[in-house]
DNA sequence: GGTAGACGTTAGTTGACACTTACGTTAGTA
DNA sequence: TACTAACGTAAGTGTCAACTAACGTCTACC
């Protein structure tokens, strides 16, 4: 979970995440995609969304070919779904409780 | 987005985004109830996660109520949403590319 | 007006991390 | 085997952010 938010708070893996959501790329034609960066600072970012598991590596020859893995993106999805649910438990409460008090509102909205 | 997500990214962060979840609660409360931290970085994580539109303040005499402010997140959900969305857009495209090859699989799965 | 309480802000320090350069590793090829 | 291509890894460096201590700012109350 942790790693997952560590993983994507940077834009530069972000960047590496849209490359290969729809295609399978291999680590070389990544790290062609950005001119301001070496291919070593590519593979450390690859490795770091490897461990949080938000891509999948497979090896080919001497290649490596990365795909996104949106699977891995469910724990933060949960996270903030249950955030929002909670959220609304929280407020329903409240409602119940305003609405037994003596002389409540009564039917509010 | 950026802002939201640096914001989330710090564990002390979320656990005051699960305090002020569902009460409104002053910032010395919230301060109080960390043991290990003190009170001014509290304080900063209080104004980081203003400044990225995930919590509200209102001041009430000298002291600053805060609480949850969950369409913040709107924005990293529809990120997320929208990642899973392009992801099946591509799956999708690839099957039909896949279908009108000759001698293509057809029907598959 | 003076005092106390509840905060935010500033300056300075320290640890983490993104980056580069240099090197190691593995697979294909003559 | 020697050579090359496509990678990952290690060591070192600079920057940024989370933290503490000290200070400044409001508001309530006497």
């Amino acid at each position: 979970m942790q790693a997952i938010i560590e993983a994507i708070a940077e834009p530069r893996r972000r960047e590496i995440l849209r490359l290969v959501r729809a295609t399978e790329l291999p680590a070389g034609a990544i790290a062609a995609h950005f001119d301001d960066v070496t291919r070593p600072a590519v593979s450390q970012h690859l490795r770091t969304l490897r461990e949080a598991g938000l891509v999948a590596e497979r090896r080919d020859g001497t290649r490596r070919l990365y795909r996104a893995r949106p699977e891995g993106l469910a724990g933060l999805r949960e996270f903030l779904d249950g955030f929002w649910d909670e959220r609304l438990d929280a407020l329903r409460r409240e409602a119940e409780i305003e609405e037994r008090r003596p002389g409540g509102r009564g039917g509010g909205n």
